[in-house]
DNA sequence: TGCAGAAGTTACAGACCGGTAACACCCTAG
DNA sequence: CTAGGGTGTTACCGGTCTGTAACTTCTGCA
């Protein structure tokens, strides 16, 4: 399938990748170990060999794909370095561009969803990743100069994060068609205050 | 456990009663048929003789839930009979209360996750049953006398499904926490247009 | 060239899954 | 009292899952 590009990486490297995107398209439960090391080009004694366990493997595919997060967000200070402004405007196109680009929505939030036990060791990445997040976007709030930058943060982050399973229930002809009128009226209303 | 009020009723009724709590608490895959029919006080033949499936109980049970779910915005009529916009501020209080009663959110939204497969059977009935919810907060939204009432319900509509998944991955304490202040601030915003 | 470590291969263990067959039971309606 | 339908019980099927053992093959480096 992928295999011109990654065909000649590391063996590691190459289970990671898979990985993430076979959680990402069938869900974490939805997939096995063995399917994700025949479609990586390998076999499941090398898994096991650089991963612990499966659960091992889930909490490294969630920080690479928030590490992969991380790099679009510096693409917003690069391209708009010290306008915090252009850069919020950025982060609500990108994040309608990702809505339209795809419709399986936050990986963090579907493993928080699949894996109900609350003392799975997921879970404690899940949340510390996505705080990590949140924080980036009350900055780039603040920094922006809208009043409550909290709250408006806060309020995107429900937006967007509502969108993107509402893609998964009803489709992209629902509600979150209607993400980027959302978020932008609800900045320039933040900024008026 | 749920003995004592559901231990008579009849055994379709005692399964799908269970079915609906426990794949609510623990997913939809991270429950077996074995399970539920032991903790109905029943066994699996039964349940086959009433469901044809899984897939079947599956969608009963969302069926179950939404007709739940219908009962609560009748009550909203009940004690505020005409008065719109006192039903849409129930309606938030209301969303609030569930959010901080349970953290394991919107069962139809978390079934659309887990069941990734695009032609399952359940991703028709789920499609329906939140279209529907939708079309029931539009028309609220439409009678309150708020301008744009669609976008209005919308809005709502993904900060709720939004605070839902955001309090199982980061906890209560997250975004989701505003998320009163956040519908009322919507509400009195779309008034005064 | 030779050697060490990484990677591939095969087979398997033990558990769980959804679903079915065959049969015994009980309770109620006639 | 009896017949029959709903229910309970046990055993089983074939499949899939995570994880491991033992062995062979490949590869990169000195």
């Amino acid at each position: 399938m992928a295999d011109g590009t990654a065909e000649r990486a590391r063996p590691r490297d190459r289970i990671l990748e898979t990985a993430q995107d076979m959680f990402h398209k069938h869900g974490i439960k939805g997939v096995g170990v063995d399917a994700i090391t025949e479609a990586a080009g390998t076999n499941k004694m090398t898994l096991y060999r650089h991963f612990e366990s499966k659960d091992d493997l889930i909490i490294e595919c969630l920080r690479a794909t928030a590490c992969k997060g991380a790099a679009i967000w510096d693409a917003f200070e690069a391209e708009y370095p010290g306008d915090k402004l252009a850069q919020l405007h950025a982060w609500v196109r990108k994040a309608a561009d990702m809505l339209n680009a795809d419709s399986r929505g936050c990986d963090m939030a579907n493993a928080a969803i699949e894996l109900s036990e609350t003392d799975h060791p997921a879970r404690r990445v899940i949340k510390e990743l996505k705080e990590a997040q949140r924080d980036r976007l009350v900055s780039l709030c603040r920094d922006a100069g809208v009043g409550q930058a909290e709250l408006l943060a806060d309020t995107l982050s429900l937006l967007l994060e509502g969108a993107r399973v509402s893609m998964q229930s009803v489709g992209a002809e629902g509600p979150s068609a209607q993400f980027v009128r959302m978020a932008e009226g609800l900045i320039a209303s933040f900024r008026v205050r």
